[in-house]
DNA sequence: TTGTAAGCGTTATCAG
DNA sequence: CTGATAACGCTTACAA
């Protein structure tokens, strides 16, 4: 046996087909450039032979790889599912093709997977939210490569995004809580140390307050990481003071979930003896009971735009810009007016 | 100005550095093969000139590409979120990269994926389930891509799984049900066509139904695919049959909270008036109430144990070997026996 | 220990 | 419309 066989290459085909390597990758790329008769023979040449590109060379060659990276903070839970998806879905039916990876919320494991990502040849790069070292914009700036920020809208940062506005999100619902008489709030949020959406999030239930001239100290803000048990046990202590809130913001679903959960295991009941909230608006939220009242977040709609906004600086190599989208406080069952 | 400026390559390091190009690709790949001082020098070239190697052109070289890739049927529930994420912690750990890709439970896309995966020079890939065209093993083997299946435990498939028996899973489930005195058994499983963990599963009641000889016309079969809204829709159905099923087997957690949501839309206690039970344990099994019965599947181990298996045999370029894991039930609050 | 140079499989430029 | 051929950036024998 002369060669322990491997994967066909263009060379291959050629030969198969009798004719150059560059008439059979014309045949694949740019099929109008060469005549019916030679694309026949040459794709039923590839097809015998099982050819498929190999992709390693094609991105050296053409210095395109028709991939994006996005790099999202968790898939344990799924608040990035459903935009991720929309994401996809958007940019393969352009031909691109997605590479997720998630850091776990951590900030150097992000770097690492961005590295990674424009090493690979990502043609552009979807980001969560604003807040990273300023020598990773730094990097990318020189790597020239295309990166769009999600789930948070802040037209004034360098990069674009397209997302909502966390802040003022989270305020209309601390709006409609406040309106309901409460004024002993807390919220459970997420760590907002390099989270711009938790960060937000709490100023605007300050906003709120502020703009109801409620005292800045009616406000308990405890974080914590995303997970249900966190919810609750932060819950718990919260519950524990005295005198105890009345109404407590989530920052996310989960959390809230959590907080929900702990309060039945307390005895207490939701909404008549606590208030809770979520944001996200994820399946969760619906299947909890009560039903959570919580901010709705166009998940899907954002993974479209995103990718048709990336998509668009990639091809046109333009800076972008950014695209807001809008929230809207949803009510379901575990907010109700506060008795004291 | 002589060149715009680009990303810096090998070449750019070891004129920096005064040395060849073998030379900085040593240090990066392997140290100990370069003395001291030169290796600090180069490694302080690559420094300060913000060097990244080009990730398409080591692949082409090096023909290996520490990347692993997995295509599972969906991202938007939970279902493969744990395992897939302990199977990125390990093979990380190991140095390598994960590629996902998402299927959306569609055999001419995950082929299309597994094409693109190999394309890209992954060094191994893990798939879900055995059911696949013939065809797509044969690509693989002429290929020779390493390839692990994991959620499906069949010893005998010329692929090897690392994962549970789904049949005798459900078996011990569905044991437990007609233990409990049911005998009028309907079961929401997913589409079985091209899902073999789904069409076990339905064997597995089977099989317990005939175990307590119970004729085989006392289960109803119905096939939707993993949604909330499916499991809740079929279940309606299934209820205005007369009689109505005293228990109801869903193929996983999603489908059995949808029956459960939709039970108590329609005024039904569940257990009382009709049992429900999950499949899967994830955290939503825990968080709708009643809690789940449902079969627990040790998603990180299972995770954890496939990337194991599979980064030795793409370092050995061994066949590899399945590994069982077990499953157990747990007893919650949606099954009950029956009353009738 | 280090350098030289031959690939790796494409794409793209330039002739024909 | 098609064919040569030069990149693309890196790894790895083989030599020195």
């Amino acid at each position: 046996m002369s060669k322990y066989r491997s994967a066909p290459t263009l060379d291959d085909v050629a030969k198969a087909a009798g004719v150059s390597t560059a008439t059979v990758s014309r045949c694949l790329n740019t099929p109008q450039q060469v005549v019916e008769a030679t694309r026949e023979r040459v794709l039923s040449a590839v097809d015998s032979l099982g050819y498929t590109p190999n992709f390693a060379a094609r991105v050296m060659a053409a210095k395109r790889s028709f991939t994006i990276g996005a790099i999202i903070p968790t898939m344990e839970n799924a608040i990035f599912a459903r935009g991720l998806q929309a994401f996809q879905e958007e940019i393969r039916k352009q031909g691109f093709t997605l590479l997720v990876s998630s850091s776990a919320y951590q900030p150097e494991a992000e770097e690492d997977q961005i590295r990674t990502l424009v090493a690979r040849g990502a043609d552009g790069l979807l980001l969560i939210g604003h807040d990273r070292e300023a020598r990773i914009y730094d990097y990318l700036d020189r790597q020239k490569v295309p990166t769009l920020v999600a789930w948070s809208y802040l037209p004034d940062k360098p990069i674009p995004s397209v997302g909502f506005d966390n802040r003022k999100a989270m305020k209309a619902l601390a709006n409609q809580v406040i309106g309901l008489g409460h004024t002993r709030l807390a919220t459970i949020s997420g760590i907002s140390k390099g989270n711009d959406r938790a960060r937000l999030r709490i100023q605007g239930i300050r906003d709120a307050m502020t703009e109801h001239g409620l005292p800045q100290d009616g406000l308990t803000v405890s974080e914590t990481s995303y997970e249900i048990e966190n919810g609750a046990e932060v819950f718990e202590n919260l519950m524990l003071r005295d005198p105890p809130p009345t109404a407590v913001l989530c920052g996310n679903d989960v959390l809230a979930v959590g907080a929900v959960r702990q309060a039945q295991q307390m005895g207490l009941r939701v909404p008549e003896d606590v208030s809770i909230t979520g944001f996200d608006d994820i399946e969760l939220a619906r299947i909890v009971s009560p039903a959570l009242t919580t901010v709705h977040v166009p998940h899907r709609e954002m993974g479209r735009k995103a990718a048709q906004e990336l998509i668009h600086m990639i091809e046109t190599s333009s800076e972008g810009h950014s695209i807001e989208l809008s929230t809207n406080v949803v009510t379901r069952d575990s907010l109700l007016e506060s008795n004291r």
